[in-house]
DNA sequence: GTCGACATGTAAATTGTTACATGATTTA
DNA sequence: TAAATCATGTAACAATTTACATGTCGAC
């Protein structure tokens, strides 16, 4: 087992090929107009991008017959590497810093997981959201009186912004569960 | 007037140094320990940073006496640099894919904005906000039953996320209008 | 038949990551 | 006095941005 980079945006996009075959056009089009993540969707971005995954076995391009077009799929390396994405223990550092990048997780696993896994993540990321809040509001009490008014509120933001997101875990928890997902 | 460059990276940097001068070491503490951004705190990324604003003549870099330690201070030019970032217009752009700038923004204008200038881009963020809601709210109408479940969700995360920052925009105004904040 | 969207890419310059290097100062 | 933290930086490498380049296809 060599160890290959991935990176974030290696991930969304494979995420993308695992959900269907891609052109590369198509997943800059997916970028650029749906709000997923923040990546970048110039061709000076994707394509290399694309020539990263596929050198490193993950992905693999395939002509259209007849035309300049290409397709993408993923590998059984692709999906493995994708399956071990999603089941990476959830850190504090995550739910503080890369929520983002748990919500493409959770978005991309619908095929590759069982409900029960889901479920373990969801609850996972819940738990670690808790223990965030609970960072959040003690350095809050603690503080508020000595924050400038503007840090204040920005700090608030972050604080309103986590629980909004435990909440939507509470919610998806339950809506995974009255599902009929195997 | 020539024109510079500006990275995010520059604006957080330039806006910690605003608030109080700052060494590189304090700068990348700041990134490391707080949730200011997704900013890198590795020295590779903060000490080129601090070079290019220092080249760009937005700050300037003194040395402590019988010391190796350095301390940044702003100069005239950086305090329009960051006057302009305040002052400049959200779009729904800003509101869809860079509300964590956004939040900095409005962090850091606290010592450079008047009350009437800061609650014109609070006002102008929740006008944006609840426009980019209405735009939501009406894909997930149309869509809701024809998405598969997980991006059905992670659409919602984003709504809610949407509708928590603009809850509190609203709060954010009340507290602005009723500050004694010139 | 031309305009806009589809489609794939490259090149140069900039920026960021990872890992190293060095030394001062504090604290247990 | 040893370890941890403060403090500043560089070098090699990887990734991204910006701008360019080229050509196809469908609609009007």
């Amino acid at each position: 087992m060599d160890l290959i980079k991935i990176t974030s945006l290696d991930y969304a996009i494979l995420g993308l090929i695992h959900q269907k075959s891609q052109s590369g056009y198509g997943i800059r089009k997916q970028f650029e107009t749906t709000a997923l993540g923040n990546y970048s969707s110039s061709p000076g971005a994707i394509y290399p991008a694309l020539k990263r995954l596929q050198k490193s076995g993950l992905v693999i391009q395939t002509k259209v017959e007849g035309s300049t077009k290409t397709r993408f799929d993923y590998t059984s390396k692709g999906q493995n590497a994708l399956k071990n994405w999603f089941l990476k223990p959830i850190t504090i550092e995550d739910v503080a810093k890369k929520s983002e990048e748990l919500l493409l997780r959770f978005a991309f696993m619908d095929k590759l997981l069982n409900k029960k896994q889901t479920l373990k993540f969801l609850q996972s990321f819940r738990d670690s959201l808790k223990i965030y809040i609970v960072e959040l509001d003690a350095f809050h009490s603690r503080e508020k009186n000595d924050l400038p008014l503007h840090g204040r509120l920005a700090f608030e933001h972050g604080l309103s912004s986590a629980r909004a997101t435990l909440k939507w875990c509470k919610m998806a928890i339950t809506t995974i569960n009255q599902s009929k997902k195997t």
